[in-house]
This record gives structure tokens, C-alpha cells and sequence, in this order.
DNA sequence: TATCTTCGCTATCCATTAGATACATATATA
DNA sequence: TATATATGTATCTAATGGATAGCGAAGATA
């Protein structure tokens, strides 16, 4: 573990570089593929527990619940039951969701968008790998 | 795990909710709060290895080089080693490390920006988990 | 009557990852 | 001899992620 020295505070007195900073969590929060992929999911409307695991390809029940958890404790997402049986239960963004949302999906496209360069560079990188074993 | 059914494709062909697809795997790669802190930190031009240290409080040697080896098999970073006693290493982004540290510190700003909204949020729920329990 | 189905979870276990700590290397300095 | 510097690696443990099975309640089906 290293010491810190940080010279670039944010305009708002909040500084993600400090671990103890309320918008490190934040940043910790945000940094899962999950969460990326549900906000995403739920940009085009409430969205249904079972409308979004067929969505989000791979995801587990319990990935599913936990991440919209964390996202209705944190203010984006919210929650609305329907006492009816079979239970109802749908999902939708928050503004400040919404808000969010749009600067993910710019994450989601820039990840479609240069996918190919970055397999090309992984490519490389495992020819390189392989090379060096060679040598 | 759930079937799938995803029926907005990207128009770049690829799909991020498909796990399979190469842009999913990209994703999977920025959800990280260490490549976040690591990109915004090189943003402004390269740092050498203990500069990097310093400046992401709380990450440790392992999670630094480890970070740094991923973002440079990705080429986002480019490594210069000086072959010098005592040993002198630099990192800076690559054209294509640039084009996303703009939106990755899109987010950062976001994080610091709502950090607040966000702590009011827990905070809240934190209470009605309370409540519940007194109820 | 007895199973079967649906939906939205919860519980449990195991594999993978993150994180803490100590050490390696080579040289200059005290 | 001991310490400091710089960039890591090795090893161990704690935390997280992921796979699988099951629950509960009402209605449909056999």
C-alpha cells in the first residue's frame, strides 16, 4: 500500500482519487458489468425481474436482485410491487438513473464501437506472449 | 442463469448484452474501479509507476502493475522502460486510452457530481431498513 | 386429489478475484 | 552494515461473483 498525494480536486470539493471520499464509493458502485448493463437495460422504460434476465444474457437470479438492490439503495432505480399472484413486480429509472444512463451508454457504444481494435490488440499482445516464449 | 432474448443490436453489429460478444468483454474489462482511477490519472500525460501510486490512494503494487498489463494487452496504455539503476518505467495512453479517458472521466465527474444525492439516497434507506426492523 | 406451471426471489456452496504483506534486484549513500 | 530508491513478484487470506437448488402461492391440468 502506498501513500497518497492527490493535486486535483474536482470543482465540487469531492475527490475520486481519495478512497475515503463519499464518490469513490460511488465510482466502486459503478464499476461492475452488471450495473452498466441494467441501467442500460432499463434506459427505454420499467422493465419486468423476467423481461430483464432474458435481456441481460448470463446473468443469474441472484446477480439480477443484488444489482437492482444496490441501484434502488442508491437512488436510481425504482421499485414497484403488484400484489397480485403470480407476484409483479416492474422496475424503472430514477432521474437520476436517467441522468446516469446516458453517460453509460455512451461507455456501452464506445465498447461495440472499438471492440475490433481492442481484440486486435489482445491478439497481439497473445503473439507477443508467444514469441517471447520462443525466444 | 435465464435465457435470452435481446432484441436491440447496436449498429456497429455488435451487442454488449450478448455475453459472447467481443464488446461484452470490453465492458467487463472497464467495469473496474482501479482502470477508471488509472485512465482520468494518465489523462493529463505520462507517470511513471510510484507517480501512479501516489496519486490512486489505497491501490496496492499488485493492483497497480496488474491494472497497468491489462489496459496495456487492451492498448489503451503504451509502457517505456528506461534501462536504468535504479529501474525508471513511464505510462501514458494511447490514442485510443485518450478517446476513452474522455468518457470515463465523464463518469468521474458524475461520481463527484452526485456523490452527494447518492449519500442522501443510502442514507435513506439505511432508515427504512431501521424502520422496518423497529416495525 | 395430485402434480405442474409461473414469477420473483432466497439459500447454499464453490471458484475466482481483490487485497495485504513480505520479499527480490541492483546501486548509491550514511 | 544498514538504509534508501524504484519497480515490481510471490504468497496468503478475505471478499466477491457465479452455479444450482428450492420456496411460496394460486390456478391450470391430468
Amino acid at each position: 500500500m502506498y501513500l497518497m498525494d492527490s493535486e486535483d480536486k474536482s470543482p465540487f470539493g469531492y475527490d475520486a482519487f481519495r478512497r475515503t471520499c463519499p464518490s469513490h464509493t460511488v465510482l466502486e458502485m459503478l464499476a461492475s458489468k452488471w450495473v452498466y448493463l441494467v441501467v442500460c437495460a432499463l434506459r427505454r422504460g420499467r422493465l419486468r425481474n423476467g423481461e430483464l434476465a432474458r435481456k441481460l444474457e448470463g446473468i443469474t437470479p441472484k446477480m439480477l436482485t443484488q444489482t437492482l438492490r444496490v441501484l434502488e439503495r442508491d437512488g436510481l432505480v425504482r421499485r414497484e410491487i403488484f400484489p397480485v399472484i403470480p407476484p409483479r413486480v416492474e422496475y424503472e429509472l430514477t432521474e437520476l438513473g436517467q441522468n446516469l444512463a446516458g453517460l453509460l451508454s455512451q461507455i456501452r457504444t464506445w465498447s461495440e464501437q472499438h471492440a475490433p481494435d481492442i481484440k486486435d490488440a489482445r491478439a497481439r499482445a497473445a503473439a507477443g506472449q508467444e514469441g517471447d516464449l520462443v525466444a
